[in-house]
DNA sequence: CATGTTTGTGGGTAAAAGTGGGTAATCGGT
DNA sequence: ACCGATTACCCACTTTTACCCACAAACATG
């Protein structure tokens, strides 16, 4: 199992490579074997998968069925953006275009570590997608984390 | 097993071929031997799987019934498109006429991994059919790509 | 604080991938 | 057997990718 946490301000190079911090290297199983899935994530940003973590969301999508037409959709439109990647020597990732135009990312991103996953964002529309809350983190939090405390 | 995922623009050459790309060759089973058996699909696409997944194919529809009217009418549709093909030393497979006309499939395709086959689609085809959905990727991510879904 | 090591970043180059086309076998029908 | 059409199997070229090497900044260690 993987887990990833932190928040990182990394550069992107004339062949569409970045670095996968240091210390989220340390927290990648090692079952995945530098092998990861990059696919589309929530509000322009995109997600990064260790191959084990990605195998288990697989697993739900092999549960559907390919003779419903709905389920057809889901799974196309979900495979449709995951591409495989593997680390090269220097333990960078390369994002691919269609990607990287999907999440409007150029020179910098912000790389972020979400338990399972981790998210890379065009840093200045992370911003906005922050400055777009109309709410405060306290607020939410007390929606979101209090049942689990109870 | 073969598992595939990704979606990749493709040429279609003066003969009928397309290129297998890379990415979904590391993916084929070396049980399939370079075999693959190419069908028709579903929503106007061509669906090729590798040998080894076609076998299981065949499996499930040897259970099906020549009694019932249904069934006979899937076995037929689907056994009366299906061909053999087999990669040449470029890696590339003949698709026949029948199944490009049927496709609509002319100079450009969008090659689709969607888990143990691949899809084949005229890209503008493909882009009304997404269009004519009504849901997008991030309602049909949600129910996915989360942890609990699992 | 000095020094060896890891990390982040950039770039060069050989190999692989994608694409197009030529020609020799193969097949079907006269 | 012959001929035309189709198929299989090469060869060639361009672009992309994978795999190196290099180096400075950051970090760790005694």
């Amino acid at each position: 199992m993987s887990t990833f946490k932190g928040s990182f301000s990394y550069s992107v190079d004339s062949k569409g490579r970045i670095n996968l911090p240091a210390k989220m290297r340390k927290n990648v199983s090692s079952e995945a074997n530098d092998l990861f899935v990059i696919t589309r994530g929530f509000e322009s940003c995109l997600f990064i998968y260790p191959n084990d973590e990605w195998a288990k969301l697989e697993q739900s999508i092999r549960k559907l069925s390919s003779a419903d037409p709905k389920h057809r959709f889901v799974m196309r439109t979900l495979l449709q953006w995951a591409t495989e990647a593997q680390l090269d020597g220097q333990s960078r990732i390369i994002l691919p275009k269609e990607l990287l135009q999907f999440a409007k990312i150029e020179n910098e991103v912000l790389i972020l570590g979400v338990l399972e996953h981790i998210e890379v964002w065009n840093p200045k529309l992370y911003d906005e997608y922050i400055a777009s809350q109309n709410d405060t983190y306290e607020n939410v939090a007390a929606a979101v984390l209090r049942p689990a405390a109870g």
